[in-house]
DNA sequence: AAATAAAGGACTAATTAGGTCGTATATATG
DNA sequence: CATATATACGACCTAATTAGTCCTTTATTT
């Protein structure tokens, strides 16, 4: 259950070592993979999905690569999750709107107050809490 | 990925039944997954889970069933997502101890921070707090 | 003795996570 | 302008985990 997926694992390392490289500087997903034995397609995959979401900043062709868009002290956790495993990935299903199963409220409770916990607390962690290097 | 398990929904649904049922009433499985729509021997099997780390007390025989054995004020929620989901199931893994791929510190760190904030969370939550319906 | 309830092992099905492949598109540079 | 390099993205496959089922055993009440 409650654990950090390998997709999320990579984004936060490559967001990290991004920090490391100051935000003028290119790092290419390439660089990013064979320092760190991370499979090239899923890496590639992952930043996709931070480029989408302006996270960070693509520029194709040689010499190019990603850079920080946003800062990191802006983004919270709960954000991030989402971009990357999707809203439902990230707590609320199994109960909430598209249950099929219609349980008594006393039910919902328990699994809520969990979800709600875990949310308020990623709600208060910036990205920049997790990746920074300092 | 930060999901609840149906498991431990479903020990979380049996504990809140039998704390409203009240310390000395035994509680079923048929009685639990009845009422609940929650299959029979999944539930059983989690139940078995509880009884063995003697957070309920099993009684057999017709009439039988389970009561709380300890106060689940006294059971941290860390605690309770082992029992049910096993040590590695809890976070943890991924990074540590039998991790084959040897990466640097600064990858290790950023992964531990999310892993100490959640563990850290859970160790100040009792089991109480959860499925307490008052 | 019969019915009932937990204990537990073995197995299957479903879902999710992790990883690969192929192709398209943009761009810097010789 | 051709080529190499880098991101974009959809389709697909595989491995791992979760969820659920089935069957047998053991204890205990009536």
């Amino acid at each position: 259950m409650l654990k950090i997926t390998r997709k999320v694992e990579y984004a936060l390392i490559a967001l990290s070592q991004m920090q490391l490289n100051g935000d003028e500087s290119l790092t290419s997903v390439k660089e990013i993979s064979q320092q760190n034995d991370i499979p090239y397609e899923l890496l590639a995959k992952t930043m996709q999905l931070l480029a989408k979401a302006e996270i960070v900043e693509a520029v194709k062709g040689p010499q190019g690569g990603y850079r920080l868009k946003k800062d990191p002290t802006d983004i919270k956790m709960t954000t991030f999750f989402e971009i990357i495993e999707g809203p439902m990935g990230f707590m609320d299903c199994s109960f909430d709107s598209n249950c099929h199963q219609i349980r008594s409220c006393s039910i919902r409770t328990p699994i809520q107050r969990i979800n709600d916990s875990i949310r308020n607390m990623f709600n208060n962690i910036s990205l920049n809490d997790i990746t920074r290097t300092t």
